[in-house]
DNA sequence: AAAATTTATTATGCATGCATAATAAATTTT
DNA sequence: AAAATTTATTATGCATGCATAATAAATTTT
C-alpha cells in the first residue's frame, strides 16, 4: 500500500466519499453538493450569499449555478439584500429545511462512525497532515518556479 | 481547527491539490486529469484501456471521454486490440510521451515535498486512516440502511 | 451450435468546478 | 462630487465524473 502516491489515496478517498454522499443524497432526492450548500445556509435567519463561498471552499461562480438549481427545485429563495444592492439573501424553504435535516444527518452518520475506527490521536494526526498539504500548496512551497526551464528534462 | 468534519478536511485538501495540479498542467497545455491518464499509459508497450480505469479508479465511461480528447489533442494513438475485437490498445505519441514526463516531474515534486515536510510516522499513519475510511464505505458500514425510515426524524 | 449473458466501448445527459467576461452596485481615489 | 477601482452576481464555455442506453464482440449456458 506505500506504492501509492499521496495524491492518487487522497483521490481515491475522496471520491469515494463523494461517491457515496452522492448515492445517499440520492435516496431523498438531492445531490452532495447541494446538501454542502444546505448545510451551509443558516435555517433560521437570511444568509448572505457571499458567506457561503468562503465556508464552503467554493467559487462565488460555482455556488452561483447550484443556487440557481435550488431556487428552481424549491429548496430555497433568493431575495435581494436590503444592506447592499449588490448581493442577496439566500432562505431556506421548508421542503430546503427537510433535505437539510437529511443531509445533516449523512454527514454526521458519516463522521461518527470514522471516528468509532480511528483512534484520536490518529484523527489528530490525520488533520495535521491535511493542514501540512494545504500549508504548502497555499504557500506556494510545491509549484514548480520553473516549469518551462524543466520541460526539456526528459530528452 | 477540531470543528471542521473529516469530509470537509478531505475535500478541501483534495480540492487544492487539485487545483495546483490543474495550474501546473495549464503551464505545458494538458490538466491533471489527462497527467494522470498518461501517467497510467505505459510509455513502451499498447495499453489495453481496461487496465486503465481500475489503475486510475475511474469508470470506464469516463475514461472514454477524456482518451477521445486525448486523441484529437494528439497525445495518444487508439488501435483495435488484435486479441478482443472489442478493446483497444492505448499507444503514446512522442508529443504524449512528452507530456507525460511533465506530468510526471508535477507529481514527484509534490510527493517529494509532502514528505519532506510530514515524518514517515506520520504519513504511515495518514495512509492508514485513508484506507479505514475507504474500508468503512466499501463494505457499506457507513451507508443507512434505513434512509427511508429516517426521512422524517426531523419533524 | 444456438441462445443468453457478459464485457468493452462509445454517445449522451446531468451535475459540478473552474475560468473568463459582462453588468450593476459599492467603495476608494483624486 | 466625479472617476477609477473593487465587489457581488450571473451567464457561458470547458473539463471531468457519474449514470444510462446502445452496440458489437466475447464468453458461458443450454
Amino acid at each position: 500500500m506505500k506504492d501509492i502516491t499521496i495524491d492518487y489515496a487522497l483521490r481515491a478517498t475522496w471520491q469515494s466519499v463523494a461517491r457515496m454522499y452522492n448515492e445517499e443524497a440520492k435516496n431523498f432526492g438531492t445531490t452532495m453538493a447541494v446538501g454542502f450548500t444546505l448545510l451551509s445556509i443558516d435555517p433560521k435567519t437570511g444568509t448572505p450569499s457571499t458567506s457561503l463561498g468562503p465556508k464552503m471552499g467554493m467559487e462565488a461562480t460555482s455556488l452561483s449555478r447550484i443556487l440557481k438549481s435550488m431556487e428552481e427545485k424549491g429548496l430555497i429563495t433568493r431575495k435581494p439584500n436590503p444592506e447592499d444592492g449588490r448581493g442577496v439573501l439566500i432562505y431556506l424553504t421548508p421542503f430546503g429545511l427537510e433535505k437539510r435535516e437529511d443531509s445533516k444527518d449523512v454527514v454526521l452518520r458519516f463522521n461518527e462512525v470514522v471516528r468509532q475506527n480511528v483512534s484520536e490521536e490518529e484523527l489528530n494526526n490525520f488533520f495535521k497532515v491535511m493542514e501540512t498539504i494545504n500549508g504548502l500548496i497555499s504557500e506556494k512551497k510545491i509549484y514548480s518556479r520553473n516549469t518551462k526551464l524543466n520541460n526539456n528534462h526528459h530528452q
